[in-house]
DNA sequence: TTATGAAACTTCAAGCTTGAAATAATTTGC
DNA sequence: GCAAATTATTTCAAGCTTGAAGTTTCATAA
């Protein structure tokens, strides 16, 4: 949507599409910040990075399929973004031999050395653009954000 | 990021990253279903229905920068949906007397009518989908995303 | 067994997205 | 007027994303 600023609808429901729209604008702003601070700075991209924080907090490695769930994206897209972490040696997949349709994917020593770098920056640069957001209203947002995704999140 | 659940970090700052996180995850959570729902009703897609939707507002038409800046994207990209769109006969390219490097970009009868059908549907939608968010708490919530957006936006 | 089905991945085509480079038209400064 | 800078847009290569189709491996049960 992106709706805008000008027409300003009312109407029953309205609040909740604004709502969305401002949800929306207010993530992609942010979001595309994160994308060009990364690449400038450590000449990386918000997917690898959201791969690598996943794994990061999963030492013992996480299934494709852990992945793709966790990051609320498909399968094949998964594929594409940790074969080029593979061939960055940032990332590695082992066989297992329990089940020889899965791997382990795992970081690698640098891999996770990298990400530990990186993160500290994300979370300052967190800490910038959402400056004016008290932490205590940044907790009561969190929780009104809580709540409505518990409304229907899991059903498709 | 979409980081998660599990490990529950503190520290300063950390109350603004898992607001980042959450916000996130519920705007991408959303897009996704809204997503499915373009694709499996109406046969579209988001990026072409933000497009239409920016039209929709603006009758006399948009040039191709303001699109861009109000979607947030880049030149480039809304080359391509425009594109798409005026092969679906949806959208028209006009040429200007005054400025022959632009070209008014405007809905088509069609585009209009087209666009109708689905805003109506996309708003009931996110009727249901924020459909435990009271619209008291989608205004205060609303009103909280203006505040931090307003802290940095326009910086870039 | 062994076929039949399910599960975990990968591959693929199409479309979205970006930043950088190229084009074309307009504006500015001399 | 005219070269130089600016503006509006398109093109391009690389990467992200999806849903569908294909592979390989495992589980079930007749």
């Amino acid at each position: 949507m992106v709706a805008g600023p000008l027409p300003t609808p009312s109407g029953p429901g309205k609040d909740r599409l604004r709502l969305w729209v401002r949800l929306l604008r207010a993530s992609r702003s942010i979001e595309a910040e994160l994308r060009e601070r990364l690449r400038q700075e450590f000449n990386t991209t918000l997917p690898r990075f959201d791969v690598m924080a996943a794994l990061y907090r999963a030492p013992e490695g996480m299934l494709m399929s852990d992945l793709s769930r966790f990051l609320l994206v498909s399968n094949g897209n998964v594929t594409g973004i940790v074969d080029r972490l593979v061939s960055e040696g940032l990332v590695a997949r082992a066989r297992r031999n329990g089940d020889r349709r899965t791997s382990m994917v795992r970081l690698t020593e640098e891999g996770s050395k990298t990400f530990a770098v990186i993160a500290a920056a994300h979370e300052s640069w967190i800490g910038e653009l959402l400056g004016n957001v008290s932490e205590d209203e940044a907790r009561r947002l969190t929780g009104m954000l809580n709540s409505f995704r518990s409304n229907w999140e899991g059903r498709e």
